[in-house]
DNA sequence: CGGACCGTTGATTCAGTTCAAGTCATGTGG
DNA sequence: CCACATGACTTGAACTGAATCAACGGTCCG
């Protein structure tokens, strides 16, 4: 996920109040000075290759992670070795979330893409939050988010068929980069077929089988990676009209 | 759900300090002191009738509420009508998490038989996470495990089939029976193998021949809506030990 | 440049759905 | 308090969407 800033720039966003992921991060709706509190708790900084897990299932949980840069899954495994993804991050997303009910963490977070995130040591996080109201309610709505995420996909496993599935996760994704200032229309997926499979409930040749047969169908193109959505509006009549039933 | 005192005694239990779900509910591991000052958070009870709504989905999101007798189920609405249960939540746990995010609910919770709430008014809540820190830590945790349970409800519909499925919704049901005090091996289902079936991504007729199945091969008795669990080992075997693949 | 991974496509199989018919339980109004 | 209606559940038979098995082409990376 390219930030799209010369190199120079980038060594320069050292601060929240710099960083041109404030509006999807902890600091939202706050003033200067809380902004300049919310930084300090907001020590160093961890850089990932692809591939690498910035925590493991049963780590001990101590802090919770903003992606500056690139992009992660999330998967949990069953005992039998089964594996599953439960979401996929991308800049300005918090991880972590999972490991402050237990005090261990229940997925692994994996770089799909050579990253970097801003470490947010937990118990910091709930001092400062007692502190400032404006970062304790942003906290709780951001754990709420994820309960509505989660449900949504719920939904989308529960009900969906397999093409509704791709099509609510094309548009979701697409959404997701428009927010972050990139096309909505045209991006590289950061996963492989069998990731996004793992995702929807589905086995990596349906996802193949899917995306070929919208592309059939003139609603995206697609290039190994590269997707391009061609008709928007049909692909969302996909997920609030099913074909029969 | 019972429970399993007399009339009398409840008309009693009117304080948390004094509430038998005390450690099931928000004010867990706090001192005396401030478990009073929870006890005045917690303003109003309501009672509902089976089949009522606590709150439909887009109403305004207002208090969060603590089951103090009876159970629900959360559901989610799709544009086109189809429908799906998210949850089932009993005596102890809490609604309403879902609208803090947006400051509406998204999803519905229905009363599954007579029962009755805890009415917690969200700010004041934050307010007193605010200055309690057992309190804060302690409702960050229930945020948490909520995410944490639907990861594993991702998990179930994502890779299990239809058995496993209902093994794990059955011995997860039978703990949570057992946490309460109940029976882990005996129960009462309070809702509709429609609904059950909408919760584990199954049609009815799936779940009814699954548990005919169940009984056939001695891992449970089934009786309309008792269960009896009659070898809690070869059910927990189902989830872990796919028959092939 | 070679090998491993990733992706596509086809043929076949199968778990779970759909459709259907009938039983049983519950509760409501006369 | 009974009668009847309605909703809940079970079971069977046929169907189908996605999984599985398989073979092959493309691409990326060391």
């Amino acid at each position: 996920m390219d930030l799209q800033l010369p190199p120079t720039l980038r060594q320069l966003r050292v601060a929240c109040s710099q960083c041109n992921l404030m509006e999807l991060c902890l600091p939202v709706g706050l003033s200067e000075e809380d902004v300049a509190r919310i930084e300090a708790l907001i020590g160093n900084r961890r850089k990932l290759k692809r591939h690498q897990a910035l925590y493991e299932v049963r780590s001990p949980f101590q802090a919770l992670y903003a992606i500056r840069a690139g992009s992660f899954k999330t998967t949990i495994v069953l005992e039998d070795g089964r594996e599953q993804v439960t979401g996929f991050q991308m800049t300005g997303e918090l991880l972590g979330l999972d490991g402050i009910s237990t005090g261990q963490h229940v997925v692994s977070a994996i770089a799909l893409e050579d990253s970097e995130v801003c470490v947010i040591e937990y118990t910091r996080l709930e001092a400062l939050a007692r502190e400032i109201q404006g970062l304790q309610a942003q906290f709780h709505k951001v754990l709420s988010r994820e309960i509505v995420r989660e449900q949504s996909v719920m939904m989308l496993l529960g009900t969906m068929r397999a093409e509704e599935r791709l099509a609510a996760f094309l548009l979701n994704l697409a959404q997701r980069f428009a927010a972050r200032g990139f096309s909505g229309t045209e991006f590289r997926l950061r996963m492989t077929r069998e990731e996004i499979g793992s995702y929807l409930g589905l086995k990596l040749e349906t996802v193949s089988r899917t995306l070929s047969h919208f592309q059939e169908e003139g609603l995206i193109e697609v290039q190994h990676k590269n997707i391009r959505l061609r008709d928007r509006e049909r692909l969302r009549g996909l997920i609030q009209a099913p074909l029969s039933h």
